[in-house]
Order: structure tokens, then sequence, then C-alpha cells
DNA sequence: TATTATAATGACTTTATAGTCATAAGTCAA
DNA sequence: TTGACTTATGACTATAAAGTCATTATAATA
């Protein structure tokens, strides 16, 4: 590597730590260009010298923060003989990798969840929406406990939480892969599937 | 209701469904008043006769889409007797609602799962980048079917994203109640609870 | 040191879109 | 029919932020 490339790698970088921080602080919707600039203490113009637009650097900066997570973690379960070591491992490192980059995944995840459109306000009475549904689920989750079918650790709320997580991520599943209207069978079909992981997963 | 207030709810009503609609076909990132002024056939000004802002049409927009699901789903949860019986009613009710409202939901997920921001030739490597981390575990979980560990009906490639939702949905919670900075401890008791309650659910 | 090449600057331009308001059209009671 | 009131209009304003580029500063080279 020449000085040249490392001075403007080193820049690159710097520009780069600049906006995840920013990121990290103030999430994704109040990110500028004009921001950055500031807080890497150059002009605007120079962005541009080291990445071609905003999503230029949008995008660096999502790799970078799942920059090594895969290979790490990768590497880790492969150690590993079972399936069910390796998924041990998998949630563990996974959990941990999210820990170290704290600050990155909280901005990324919240703001997944926020609907960032809205207004302040309006994202919280969203929230709060999900929260009701969630706490209507521990109730059903603390009967099962204090009847003594489920798992007395469990965490009811979290559970809640949970449930909805996976009930939405079948959602997705299904609008991604099924291009042909679904019908009520399927509806049934995949609303057991669910229900037979989770109800295993939660009971004794 | 005297006559005009039926109009103007009529008005309201019908702006409203431009709204779901237009936000239904291009998301909320893409959703502009002009654009919804247009498609309701009216002025711009006139939207804002009706709605405060534009953060009042989304609200809107957002509370019509969730309107009555959880009244209907807490009627029907409520009729079954035991725990078990109240999630399997909620899962498929659930499912229900998400189908009949389909293209809202769609939206409104996919919106919060394609960090909004980048473009959309980035939210691809972005959602690659997921498809491939749930492919990974879905060897894993193929693996486990073929040793007859796990249950042989399981679909691993959704079970994957089942997992990572449950990791992310572990995070969140612990973003938002964590206060305190969370120590390797944490992180393992964590994740020995998200083990136990996936590797149960997919365990035979 | 002088000349050329490279890097950096920030005022300026452009663009997109939210929100406004003077004007016009429509409605209805007297 | 008139005039007061309500509703609707869309050209216009305001604003935020992305991206540009002529100019200037710095570094490398002869």
């Amino acid at each position: 590597m020449t000085e040249e490339e490392s001075i403007k790698i080193n820049k690159f970088d710097s520009i780069l730590k600049s906006a995840r921080k920013l990121i990290g602080e103030e999430g994704f919707s109040n990110f500028t260009m004009d921001k950055l600039a500031n807080n890497a203490g150059i002009a605007k113009g120079t962005v541009y010298l080291y990445f071609k637009n905003k999503n230029d650097v949008l995008e660096n900066v999502l790799k970078s923060g799942f920059q090594n997570m895969f290979e790490r973690m990768a590497h880790k379960v492969n150690n590993e003989k079972t399936p069910e070591e390796k998924i041990r491992t998998l949630i563990y490192e996974n959990l941990l990798y999210i820990n170290e980059n704290k600050y990155f995944f909280k901005t990324v995840f919240l703001d997944e969840m926020n609907v960032v459109f809205l207004k302040k306000t309006s994202q919280e009475s969203y929230n709060l929406r999900r929260k009701k549904y969630a706490e209507f689920i521990s109730e059903i989750i603390k009967k099962g406990i204090d009847e003594g079918i489920f798992k007395n650790w469990l965490n009811p709320l979290k559970s809640g939480f949970y449930l909805i997580s996976l009930i939405k991520t079948n959602a997705i599943y299904n609008f991604k892969t099924n291009a042909v209207e679904f019908d009520e069978n399927l509806i049934k079909s995949e609303a057991i599937e669910i229900y037979n992981i989770f109800i295993d997963g939660v009971k004794n």
C-alpha cells in the first residue's frame, strides 16, 4: 500500500466512523451529509471525494456493521458438532456481537421497528399498541406458568414479544415467497406450524 | 349525525382510503400529499381541511389498519379455555387478520424491515445478507432433521428466519428495558433462554 | 523555488415536497 | 335573488437537504 492510498483509506475510514457515530446517536432519519461533514471536521465536498453519494455512505455503514459478524459466527459454529450445540453457539455469538456493536444495532433495529416517517409522538402510540398486544399475550403465558404447563422461568412479556415476532416473520416469509393468493387452509397450516414451535418452546 | 357531518366523514374516509391504497402500493417512503390529493381526486388544500398534516394522515392510516384487530382477537381468544387453546386461536386469528389486510400489512412489514433510506439496490443487498444468514441456519436445521432430532415437517429456511427474529426481538427487548450496560453473564443467560425456547420448539 | 498535480473547500444550485392562503365555487336561509 | 357562510382550489412559499464546481490550499516533483 502506498502512502497516498493509506491516507485516502484513513480518511475514508474516519468519515465512515463519523457516519456510524452519528447514525448510532440519531438514527438514519436524522442523518444528513452536512452533519456528517461537520462531525468529521471536513467540508461537505470532501465527503463526495470518498463516497459517491449519500446512499454509498449508508451502504458502507451497514456493511461495516455486519462486517466480520458472519465469518466470526460461522467459524465458532462450525467448531461445534451437534445441531443443538451449533444453534446454542450461534445464538450466544450473535447476542455477543450485537452487544459489541450495541449503538449501531440499537439504531438499526429501532429504526426498523419504528415506522420512521412518523413523528416521535405517533411512533410512541404505535409502540404502545404493540406493547398492549404483548401484554395481552403475557397474561396467557402467566396463566400457563401458574397452571404448571409452561416453563416457570419464562419472562411472560418477553415471550409475548417472541410470539408476535414469530407471527410477523411468518407473514413476511409468505409475503415474499407466495406470489399466489393464499387461502384459508394455508393460513391454518401456517398457524399450526407456529403454534407447534412456540408451544413446545414454552411448555415444560 | 347531521348530513354535513356525514358528508365530512365520507370525505375523510375517502381520503383515508386513497392514502391506504397509495401506501399499500408504494410504501410509506413514496407517499406524498400531492399524490394523495391527486389520487383522491381533490386539491391539495382540501386534504388539509380534513387532516392536520401529513403525520395526521399517516397516523390515521396506521390506526385504521390495526382497527378492530385487537378487539376481534381478544374476543375470540377469551372464548377459549386453556392457555394452549388461547395461543392457538390467537395465532390463527392474527394470521387471518393480516391476510384480510394483506396490502396494508405487507407494506408496513416490508417497510419496517427494509432500512427505507437505502436505494432499492442497496436494500436488496441488505436483504441478501439476511437471507444468507438464514440459509446458514437452515443447513443446521436440515442436519438436525436428517438426524431425527428435529421435527421433520419443519421448513428449514423459515425456521432460520424464526430464530433470527427471536434473537433480534430479544436484543430489542433488552435495548428498551436495560438502561444498564449488560455484561457477559446477562448475555449468556439471555442466549440460554432463547436456546431453550427455540430448541424445544423445533425438537421432536 | 517554480510548476504541476492533488486534495479540500463551502457558497451555490437544484430538487423535492410540506404546508399556506387569496381567490373561486357551491350551498342555503331569509 | 341576495348575501353570508362553507368548502374547495392550486399556484405559491418555505424549507430542508443532496449534490456541484470554481476557487483555494497543500503536496510532490523538477
